[in-house]
DNA sequence: GCGAGTCTGGTGAAAATTCAACACAGTTGA
DNA sequence: TCAACTGTGTTGAATTTTCACCAGACTCGC
């Protein structure tokens, strides 16, 4: 049997609705109290409903909190860093055929840059060069 | 009021986890069949239960079908452009706190790169380089 | 001290999701 | 032709999720 406490999960979370916009919240904030979840959670429920979507969170070990004051603030589990090399490795399998560099261009066409091909090849050889480099 | 067949969504799909399942299987493949989209759910149901949620979101309108000799072959309805765009937006603001150059650098990390602070600050200059002079 | 306000703990019910069973149609190969 | 197989359409139930209510503890300001 292994721990409960130290592994976060073992296979797959598998979150309901209101679990990921909870979650997503709580990676946005960093850390939350419950007030500010429920301003931040589209269709608020009450007070109640978002406690029992935490408690439920806190019971598979996803999310933790811990007292300020009189209240708890809550936040995730999973450090941030871990938790953006997850969530990038699904978008990249799922949207971009397991190609980082796919994804990268994308972002960058996003961000307002506006980048030729010529310019993607640029950073592609720069990025191999450090590649050969550096590691 | 607005017509349903040209907007695929008003103002947020906001899936169940099944259905965020199915929809993540039809973006990885492009299309599938039933069959396909079964073999590839965690904790796979029966036959009958994926074609409830197929129906479901071909309610919501974010999947179409096309008949395939005997059987209907589903695909997104939204294209695969438009949904990376989507989910892209949503992943930065979600977990770089709305930076796209941040997420960049953390796919570059992630695809066996181990880029330098200097390599990433190099690349950047490039980008600002590009958005100068490129638009 | 004391009342108003806010918070957590726990319970149970409404609503949504998930799922399987059944009936029927089309295809395929002997 | 016709029997086996595979597919879809539909219905209804089991499970999960979502939600609100209530009770008690704590804090803060007067």
């Amino acid at each position: 049997m292994a721990s409960k406490r130290s592994e976060p999960q073992t296979v797959a979370p598998s979150f309901s609705r209101r679990e990921r916009q909870v979650m997503d919240i709580l990676h946005r904030h960093g850390e939350a109290t419950v007030a500010e979840i429920m301003a931040d959670l589209p269709d608020p429920p009450t007070y109640s409903a978002v406690r029992s979507v935490l408690r439920i969170l806190a019971e598979k070990d996803v999310i933790r909190y811990k007292e300020d004051g009189p209240r708890y603030v809550y936040y995730p589990a999973r450090s941030t860093a871990t938790a953006r090399e997850d969530v990038l490795a699904h978008v990249v399998r799922t949207y971009f055929a397991g190609s980082p560099e796919q994804a990268v261009i994308a972002l960058l066409r996003m961000s307002d840059t506006e980048m030729t091909d010529e310019d993607v090849q640029r950073h592609r050889d720069t990025i191999n060069r450090a590649r050969q480099g550096g590691r």
